[in-house]
RNA sequence: GCGGGUGUGGCGAAAUUGGUAGACGCACUGGCCUUAGGAGCCAGCGCCUUACGGCAUGUGGGUUCGAGUCCCUUCACCCGCACCA
């Protein structure tokens, strides 16, 4: 008998059709309720890829499982219709966008149809449908009137190729996400919606929801809560005051210059007469420069002097203020403090302008100890780079390897006694000073004293020049021996925390960015980091010169396109520059018809051109029509929302509904939408849950991923690499239920896995293998079969735990693994035969209800046929295979009662002839026994 | 640079969460059946070794009777973010 995929798949989807068998009553609230949720596709022209069906098989499974336990399941699909293919294609045509989309819209329900998706298809809707798009203008409104919808004068993403301003998710590397043309800064009106009120409800929401790690992880990163304290600097000569955001205002001591940003607005009112010319060169040449431009460029700092100065407000000094484009306009207040001695950014500009460079937070090592004495010494550590080696001192048992150290003598500073040292201690003279390195506060007991000490010391890199040697000049007890050393012995070697230390700023230095304790900071000083950020903001709050500040690097989501496609922005704009959102009546406001879609050079929307649609009288006055649209990811921010209620014309949805339906149990899509889509649409919610319309703050409660399918060479499947499957093939040659089972088979479903051909066909095969035997006439009997019994019950327990998991892969190998052991049998009863079918009918309903209705002489779909259960008795043996290690490693194994004791194992074990030789002549150290499991004997 | 993730046979991958590493599938090899097999069924299949046995989960170390699994080190690749003060 010949399994027929294409006609077997053929006659199910027209009887579920016919049936409406997946049609769901939102209104049956008897049974508990699933809401399995698919991201919604852009029906592109190419037609579905074989990434859709991956995802969409993934919920189909959930869906249909949810369904025989007794759920009511919700699992709609739907249209993100608007987008720029669509609009291309217009401009090509002079057509409308919205034939375009139909079509392809209707290619690929046809082919989701023929994949056999469990798909409610009364509830579609499409984001471009005006019934649809209504509520988004409606949704637009509410933002507006509530203040989070602003348009704004600031500086966007423009794309002059797309002629379209882009949120700054769709701006990758500088470059457009669609298409990849260059994108510029550029001061623009324009629509913003305010997301960065909702910075912290969005950040606290990930704590409860389930979803990828990574994904959340990537949330917080993009919404980057920081948070710090606003210091208020005044120019001096001037009155004017400025104020720069930091999170290290413990720090401050340390500042010694403040940096604005190119743009920042004082920047022109402090330069003086003398610096100007150098200043306005600076100024133009950041204006000039794109976005990825200044990215690329960002190895050298520069920057401009303004010759005004700030005066620091915790000690009076005046320190000068200075212009680079490594500050950003955008971000804090557009100016900062810099602490070269603290922060990479600035030390880096320090070094190349000279300015000073003020250490006032000291890392600490050791540990502290009652009574100690305190000192000032140095590290010095000097380089020979001839041959790449370090000179170390080997006091052997009296402190190991060391490099040369000492105290200071009085009235000697650190580098005069580091000098001296070197000299006296090593005999080398002909040395060259290379870097200072950052203090360090260390803790240690003195053994040739006994006595505790802190000494405060500082670090010295020096180069060899020549080999010239005096003699040395020691002490008695200075007994050591001098040895040149490379890197990796140092690394092995040198123990003493403040050496080891000293090594690292060497290898590498820089700012001091970690924590320790507080120098040089008068009422900080002692203090740890945490400790000291916490008084010193008490210090600037008390002073009026400052507060605690947080700061999100979240930005305004720019709400407004300059293209046709999309939803008409639902606003008025009056002669004299006010605005108002227009009246519910009137929504939806439709898109017109255009005779020329093309976006106009100077960056108007297309929709200018349609003058009628544009000018309009407003309570009695004249005003135009906001001609951008909305971003596409305005429809997506909501749709699921509006599947639950499709065709309510006078609310999103009945408020009943959302609150039975809400949340989405099951949300499965690309990670790609991490911080777009998934950010966005979480926003809507929560300002809808603010306003009572939705009845839950989060959204998807329980969100996964699918992995990228590639090409069979590992590639991204690209026309150009010619390594595309189209699905339709796929079916054509192998049928539904096979792409269904191979896909699910491929790897885990978050993983990204190479398509294999002959892959497909072993998924053809199982699917062969399952038809020949179930229907065959002799193969389903009413009697018991023992032999089938333990398999049965495991299989029911795997696949029931592994659909809840959304573990499909190694649901199906158990499958198999059932299907082979049925070959070795005659006969199945019928009831295991009935259970198996339903397994396997998630996966592939179209076989399963063949078998179901054929073999099985059923009447009904099995769409709503219990689930099968198992019983857990079925699954114990009353014996088992046990394993036996001698010291680790597995000598034998022997089929043993599962009651047996320990000592009953154990003498069982002994008696194994392999084990007999492994123990003979040893001594039994000790015998591990693991019920049920193994026996591990440790011999010596 | 920062954050997240992944490294297991020729390949896609499993591994009850510390207890027989490689289930299941692909490829490959052999057998049966056949006029035939690119169908089907059965069996074998990590590496080295004739065997006994040894070696194996990116690298190196550690904890443990026992480590793919836990800890430290290091390398490679993938994905985000990136002068965010």
């Amino acid at each position: 008998m010949m399994y027929e995929a294409n006609k077997i798949e053929k006659k199910w989807q027209k009887y579920w059709d016919e049936h409406e068998t997946f049609k769901t009553d939102v209104w049956d609230f008897s049974k508990p309720k699933f809401y399995c949720l698919d991201m919604f596709p852009y029906p592109s022209g190419q037609g579905l890829h074989v990434g859709h069906p991956e995802g969409y098989t993934a919920t189909d499974i959930v869906s249909r499982y949810k369904r025989m336990r007794g759920f009511n399941v919700l699992h709609p699909m739907g249209w993100d219709a608007f987008g720029l293919p669509a609009e291309q294609y217009a401009i090509n045509t002079g057509n409308h966008p919205a034939g375009f989309t139909e079509n392809n819209i209707q290619t690929f329900k046809r082919q989701l149809k023929m994949l056999g998706f469990s798909y409610d298809w009364s509830k579609e809707v499409s984001t471009a449908d005006p019934k649809f798009y209504k509520w988004t203008q409606w949704i637009f409104k509410q933002l507006y009137e509530d203040g989070y919808a602003k348009c704004v004068d600031m500086p966007v993403n423009w794309c002059e190729e797309l002629g379209t301003v882009l949120a700054n998710d769709e701006v990758i590397d500088g470059k457009s996400e669609r298409g990849g043309y260059p994108v510029i800064r550029k001061n623009m009106r324009q629509w913003v919606l305010t997301i960065p009120k909702y910075a912290e409800k969005l950040l606290e929401g990930l704590e409860k929801i389930d979803w990828p790690e990574s994904t959340k992880e990537m949330q917080k990163n993009w919404i980057g809560k920081s948070v710090g304290a606003h210091v208020d600097f005044k120019i001096a000569g001037t009155d004017l005051t400025f104020t720069v955001f930091t999170t290290r205002p413990d720090t401050l001591f340390g500042a010694t210059y403040c940096v604005m940003a190119p743009e920042h607005e004082y920047v022109d009112r402090i330069t003086t007469d003398e610096q100007k010319e150098q200043v306005n060169a600076y100024k133009l040449e950041c204006a000039k420069k794109s976005d990825l431009e200044r990215t690329e460029l960002n190895k050298e700092k520069t920057g401009v002097f303004t010759g005004a100065y700030a005066i620091n407000p915790v000690n009076g000094k005046e320190i000068p203020i200075w212009i680079s484009d490594y500050v950003l306009a955008g971000y804090g207040t557009g100016a900062i403090m810099a602490v070269p001695a603290h922060d990479t950014r600035d030390y880096e500009f320090a070094k190349k302008f000279d300015i000073p460079i003020i250490q006032v937070l000291e890392e600490v090592t050791g540990t502290p100890h009652e009574g100690e004495t305190k000192k000032n010494s140095i590290v010095a550590i000097l380089y020979d780079e001839e041959n790449d080696k370090y000179l170390t001192v080997h006091w052997h048992e009296m402190g190991g390897r060391l490099f040369i150290g000492g105290t200071m003598k009085e009235g000697e500073t650190p580098l005069d006694c580091a000098t001296r040292e070197i000299k006296e201690e090593t005999g080398y003279k002909d040395i060259e000073f290379v870097h200072e390195l950052p203090k360090i506060n260390h803790h240690y007991y003195a053994y040739n004293k006994d006595k505790y000490f802190n000494i405060e010391s500082t670090g010295f890199l020096f180069k060899l020049v020549s080999n010239v040697q005096e003699e040395q000049n020691l002490d008695d007890d200075e007994k050591f021996d001098l040895e040149w050393v490379d890197k990796d012995t140092i690394m092995a070697e040198v123990n003493d925390g403040l050496h080891k230390k000293t090594f690292e700023y060497a290898l590498a230095p820089g700012a001091m960015e970690g924590d320790g304790i507080h120098i040089h900071s008068e009422f900080l000083d002692g203090l740890g980091k945490q400790e000291a950020i916490d008084q010193m903001i008490a210090w600037l709050e008390e002073h009026h010169v400052g507060k605690k500040q947080i700061n999100y690097h979240l930005r305004d989501w720019i709400f407004a396109r300059q293209r046709y496609w999309g939803e008409p922005i639902p606003i008025v704009h009056f002669e004299d520059g006010s605005m108002k959102a227009i009246d519910d009546s009137e929504l939806p406001l439709v898109l017109p018809e255009l005779e020329d879609y093309r976006p106009s050079k100077n960056g108007d929307s297309p929709l200018e051109k349609a003058t009628d649609w544009v000018h309009v009288t407003v309570d009695g006055k004249k005003a135009k029509r906001e001609t951008s649209t909305m971003p596409g990811s305005a429809g997506s921010s909501w749709y699921f929302l509006r599947y639950i209620d499709p065709n309510n014309d006078h609310e999103i949805a009945d408020k009943k509904l959302l609150e039975h339906w809400l949340p989405v149990d099951l949300y499965v899509g690309g990670p790609e939408h991490a911080v777009g889509h998934l950010l966005y649409s979480r926003f809507w919610n929560h300002y809808l849950y603010d306003k009572g319309i939705v009845p839950v703050e989060e959204p998807f409660q329980t969100l996964r991923h699918q992995g990228m399918i590639l090409g069979s060479n590992g590639e991204k499947m690209s026309k150009s690499r010619g390594n595309v499957i189209n699905p339709d093939d796929i079916v054509k040659e192998y049928g539904a239920d096979t792409l269904r089972v191979y896909e699910m088979f491929m790897g885990p479903l978050e993983a990204s896995k190479p398509w294999d051909t002959k892959g497909v066909e072993g998924a053809r095969r199982f699917l062969d293998r399952v038809y020949r035997y179930f229907m065959e006439e002799h193969r389903i009997r009413e009697e018991e079969n023992k032999n089938v019994e333990k398999i049965y019950h495991a299989t029911v327990k795997k696949v029931t735990n592994d659909y809840e998991t959304l573990n499909f892969n190694t649901a199906i190998s158990q499958m198999m693994i059932f299907v082979n052991a049925l070959y070795k049998e005659e006969f199945i009863p019928k009831e295991y035969a009935e259970g198996f079918i339903k397994l396997l009918s998630p996966v592939a309903p179209h076989i399963a209800e063949e078998i179901w209705h054929e073999a099985l002489g059923h009447e009904n779909t099995i769409t709503y046929e219990a689930w099968p259960t198992y019983e857990e008795s079925k699954l114990v043996e009353d014996t088992y295979t046990m394993v036996v290690q001698v010291n680790g490693k597995v000598r034998g194994k022997i089929e043993v009662n599962t009651n047996a004791s320990k000592e009953e194992m154990e003498t069982l074990a002994k008696e194994i002839e392999n084990v007999k030789k492994n123990i003979e002549g040893k001594e039994i150290v000790k015998v591990i026994t693991i019920p049920a499991k193994l026996v591990n004997i440790v011999v010596k």
